[in-house]
DNA sequence: AATTGTGAATTCCTTCACAGCC
DNA sequence: GGCTGTGAAGGAATTCACAATT
């Protein structure tokens, strides 16, 4: 069955990756394996989903006996393309881009901030973290090469998102994370996941102005937010 | 047919957000109206979609006219409860914490971060942004009800996260966004956003892998990214 | 003439239910 | 007996298409 055409949805990427990163606790636990009925509990999720979402990539599964932990990480591990490292270069050296230069949670999934990038002389030529640099934006094409980045982390205004993006696409970046709060379109082949807190914050507000005006009793199993 | 009963679903809330957000660009740029069909291309969406999510809420379009932009505004801002302002408390004083406190992109949107939280005695009673002060954790529910706080953003390492919603909750906090990588479980009544920027790259990490080896062309006009 | 609001159609996602296998 | 993999059913979200309205 193994990788079928098939167009995999968002969706299930998103929770290919809740799923590793659980495989990753248990192991650490010791357990050997798994079975789609207990990883579903964790999340609060259907059994059949996590079978249906792992099914599409290949046979995973012993049946009667469930998933062998160490075997699903490591296809999960190269499904998701973790087996070589991922190098993200932040694009705006302010508070939120010198925040993910410092995030220690990215190493433990192979991913590297190797390079910050701003436009402001006081910032270019300084170091954050240690040992990652803050770059002349306008050399971006060239360091993207020279570093071999994979990944564009947009951190900056949202007046100038738009200008900037247009750079990255250029330089032939295919992935991008986008934390400017504004609807960034990306050409075709481009990948963008957008990080919009205002959208986060709004929403909840929004919980909370229904919530608790008509006292309707969330479940709120949340399949939606990632 | 104002204010329906029905369950309203949170990608339709979601896109509220970002409507109003464009509307107060049109506004700033001197629009009067607009039309679904003008709102849509925006962010390549459908015009049907649009005009479903607004009308859950009322009729507030003018047939062969479009939307009233001011009019418009007052009624999503009344929808996501951002009339009277929303107060944040952003537990956990690092990196991430602090770039939260800095953030000038809530403001706008009548958000505003009122106290940070850590259990760091270095930390405790430093101050942030010139006035946001760090509380020790352990008077959390004290400074939840003495500054206001609706909201709590949970920006602390995975392995604390779960006792720290516990904390949330036993202040009576009903809005939670969760930034650590872990999929933290609310009861009821009590609303989560996660923003898992892990999940974020992991999934991007997948569409390089696959969108590289496949050269399959995503269109990506992706609605289930926010 | 233009554009909304909305039933109907469609597409997409999730859950059910069970045959097949260990 | 227990659990996977999956076709079929069910449910949700999106899009179509048009009557209604200004």
């Amino acid at each position: 069955m193994s990788l079928k055409a098939e167009r995999i949805s968002e969706l299930t990427v998103n929770r290919l990756s809740v799923y590793l990163r659980c495989l990753d606790e248990l192991a650490a636990q010791g357990e050997a394996t798994v079975s789609s009925q207990a990883l579903a509990e964790r999340f609060s999720l259907n059994s059949a989903q996590i079978r249906k979402d792992l099914a599409y990539f290949g046979e995973f599964g012993i049946r009667g006996l469930g998933y062998n932990i160490d075997l699903l990480r490591t296809h999960l591990t190269q499904i998701l393309g973790l087996d070589a490292p991922r190098r993200v270069g932040v694009i705006g050296a302010g508070n939120l881009g010198t925040a993910l230069a410092n995030y220690d949670g990215f190493a433990r999934s192979n991913f590297a901030v190797v390079s910050l990038f701003d436009t402001d002389p006081a910032k270019i030529g300084g170091v954050v973290s240690g040992q990652i640099p803050i770059n002349d934006f306008a050399n971006f094409a060239a360091v993207v090469s020279a570093s071999s980045i994979d990944i564009a982390a947009i951190a900056v205004p949202a007046r100038v998102a738009a200008s900037v993006l247009d750079a990255v696409v250029e330089a032939g970046i295919k992935g991008v994370l986008n934390f400017a709060p504004i609807r960034l379109r990306a050409p075709a082949g481009v990948k963008i996941k957008h990080v919009d807190l205002l959208v986060s914050l709004e929403s909840l507000s929004y919980f909370l102005a229904r919530g608790a005006s008509l006292a309707k009793l969330d479940d709120d199993t949340d399949p939606t937010s990632i």
